[in-house]
This record gives C-alpha cells, sequence and structure tokens, in this order.
DNA sequence: CAGATGTTATAACACTGTTATGTTTCTCAA
DNA sequence: TTGAGAAACATAACAGTGTTATAACATCTG
C-alpha cells in the first residue's frame, strides 16, 4: 500500500533525524538509520534513493521548520521584529543545530541540494526581506535596497550562529553569547538606520 | 637526516593544499596527497600521523596566512582600519576557499584541531580587537568591551563570506557581493559608533 | 661490523555507500 | 481462487577510503 510506504518513509526520517541530533551530520550512517527505522538498508534506497536523498528530506524538513519558526517570530511592531526575527534565528539554529548544519554548511561531503530545495531555502530568506521592508515603512530603516539590507542581517546572524555553534566564544562565559549577538543585531539595526534618526 | 624528513613534510602538505585548492576538502584523500607528493601513502602516517595530521598542517598553515594578511591590511589611519581589515578577510577567504573552509566550517568529518591551534586561531582574532581598540582611541567606534564589537564584526564577515563561497547570491548580479559586503561593514561601524556622532 | 631504529613497499583490514541477487510477499486481474 | 507480475526483503558482494600490519631495506650508533 502507498501508506505504508508512506509511514516507512517517515519513520526513516524520523530514524535519521534522531540520529543527527544525537551524533551530529557524521552520524548520518545508511545502516544505522535503517538499523534505527527498524528496516533493511534496501529500503533507504527504495525509499529515498540513498544517502543524499535523506539528507536532501532532511534539508528541506528543516528549512520547512526554520522558515515556520521565523515566520511565527514576527508578530510585533515593525520596531520589534528586527530583534525577534533575529532571536529567532539564533534560537532555532541552536535548537536544530544538525539541520541547521545541514542546511547552511557542507556537513555532508558529496550533497548538493537540488534546485528546488535551493529555491525553497531562498524562500526562507524572503522572510527577512519582508520584515526589512515593514521596517522601512515604518521608518526604522532606511531606504533602499531591502534585499541588501536583509543579506547583511542575515550574514551577521549567520556568522555569530555558526562560531556559536563551532564552540568558539567570545569570552570565558558561554552566557555572554546571547548579549553579544542581541547587541550585534542592535549595532546592525542602527547601522541601517536613517540619516536623521 | 632531518632536513630530508622536513623536506618530505612540506612536499606533502604542499600536495595536500594543491589537492585542496583544486578540488576542495573533499579531494584531500591520503592516498592521492601521497602520490601527489610523490612518496608513499605511509610516508603520510610517518610524517603527520594521518589525515588528521595533514588537516591540522592545513588549519595551523591557513590560520599563519590569514593573521598575517590581516596584520598587513590594517595600514592606514585609524577611520580607514575597519574597512581595510574586513576587505583583507574577503579576499583572503575568496583566495583560500579550501583553507578557509578546513579552518571556520567542518569540512572534514573527524577533524577537531588541537587546543595549541585553536589558540593560534583565536590570535588571528586578536588582530580585529586591537584594530576595533585603535578605533575608540581615535572616536571612531564607542567605548565599551571591545572583545564583543570585534565578535559581532567577525560575525558579519564570516557569515556574508560563507554565504558568498556556499554559491549563495542576494541578487543575479555576481558583482554586487563585493559592494553588499563592504555596504554590510560600513553600517556595522555605524552601528557600533559613538551615540553623538 | 652488529644491532637498533626508522623507512619503504605491499598487502590486508575496517568502515561506509552502493549495487547485485535470489527469495519472499503482495497485488490484482482472469 | 489462482497464478503472473511487481514490489520488497535479506543477504551478500563490490568499490572507495582511512588505517594498520608485516616484511624487506636503509641508516645510524656503539
Amino acid at each position: 500500500m502507498s501508506s505504508t510506504s508512506s509511514e516507512q518513509q517517515h519513520a526513516i526520517l524520523a530514524a535519521a533525524l534522531k540520529l543527527l541530533a544525537h551524533g551530529g551530520p557524521q552520524a548520518l550512517r545508511v545502516r544505522d538509520i535503517a538499523t534505527t527505522a527498524g528496516c533493511t538498508t534496501m529500503a533507504v534506497y527504495s525509499r529515498f534513493g540513498g544517502k543524499d536523498g535523506i539528507v536532501e528530506a532532511i534539508y528541506v524538513d528543516g528549512f520547512h521548520r526554520f522558515t515556520q519558526a521565523l515566520e511565527e517570530a514576527v508578530n510585533g511592531r515593525p520596531a520589534d521584529q528586527g530583534e525577534q526575527l533575529g532571536m529567532a534565528y539564533r534560537m532555532w539554529a541552536l535548537e536544530n543545530p544538525g539541520s541547521y548544519q545541514i542546511m547552511f554548511t557542507q556537513a555532508v561531503p558529496g550533497f548538493t541540494p537540488s534546485p528546488e530545495a535551493t529555491l525553497m531555502a531562498l524562500g526562507s530568506f524572503q522572510v527577512l526581506v519582508d520584515t526589512v521592508q515593514a521596517q522601512q515603512g515604518a521608518g526604522h530603516l532606511r531606504q533602499g535596497d531591502a534585499t541588501q539590507i536583509a543579506w547583511a542581517q542575515w550574514g551577521m546572524s549567520h556568522g555569530l550562529v555558526m562560531l556559536e555553534l563551532a564552540g568558539i566564544q567570545p569570552t570565558e562565559e558561554p552566557v555572554a553569547a546571547e548579549a553579544v549577538y542581541r547587541d550585534g543585531l542592535h549595532a546592525a539595526a542602527r547601522g541601517f538606520a536613517p540619516d536623521q534618526a
């Protein structure tokens, strides 16, 4: 039946996500995924076409949830949306480090996402652009290319998150990471504020 | 002799860097490194202890050259040093993408740098902190924790460079990447400027 | 010179992604 | 119901890669 197929697909993906959460990207081994999902190695090939298929599924699932988390975070006045978005970005990455690495770094050697998956990734970026435009409309950000401003903010978020995920700390106290991140967001907001502000 | 040992070490490292430049981190295969260096597979184990030893050598070599490039770039008035440093950061990463990936991402699955190598990496960060302090002294950046400001700037540089290395472009024109990056640097500088400026 | 130490060359091993193969099970029309 | 075709399973084999073993060779030391 098609329903059991789909259930097994789900079980395999869930097993892969479990291994990913527990041991990072390098814990994604086809045999282990199959064992964890309670099926044979071949099932992974029947359902996903191989390891890259699993990784692509994780990639797509990750961006789906990531985009959703970002959209849900933006629910206040435009003045607050930048910080809300930035903090949600970091939070999601810290809670889903394995997925984040697969989505934004080449943690799995041979894997490159399909064109459709890449488009989906850019759709996630659209949330940032929309937020920038809302803030521009409210006079909190300078006029100009919203894509460019969103890109710079994405860059700062991504860079700080990556450094944090890599375990590189600015100070001895790990508690400071969040404060440093928030301060970076504020600085970026000031940097892109209208001239007269 | 010890000199021939050292020469062979150098030949192996050079071969690894050549493969890295040509095919990226996943082109670093022990057999290929040995063949390119004109020695046997075992020589890699005698000289470097295995693949991780080679990767660590690339890591250390990379941070050595990276730090040097950053230091050489800072040679103007404090007002210009931020942009000089940021542009040198991006330029080095684009010219040494393989090394940059090994240094800042986990491009080689099992590899983790030794504590000494990690200290060396933080030494590179010190160039940023020194520059921030010079700019603070000249009144171009707000007073406060120089480490924190440098960290945010590093984050933005790292994030934008990683996105660029991953081939993700903000617009259709690849020429815009440098302009976007430079604008991001300016925004960060404005964001951390003293209040009255 | 003789032994110890290190290096070379070759091969074998372990792990992982992938493919092949024979068997079983299921589906569904006759 | 039944039998043919298809799908899936279980097992094994294959290919690539990091690593280790082993024996022959070289080099240095006393």
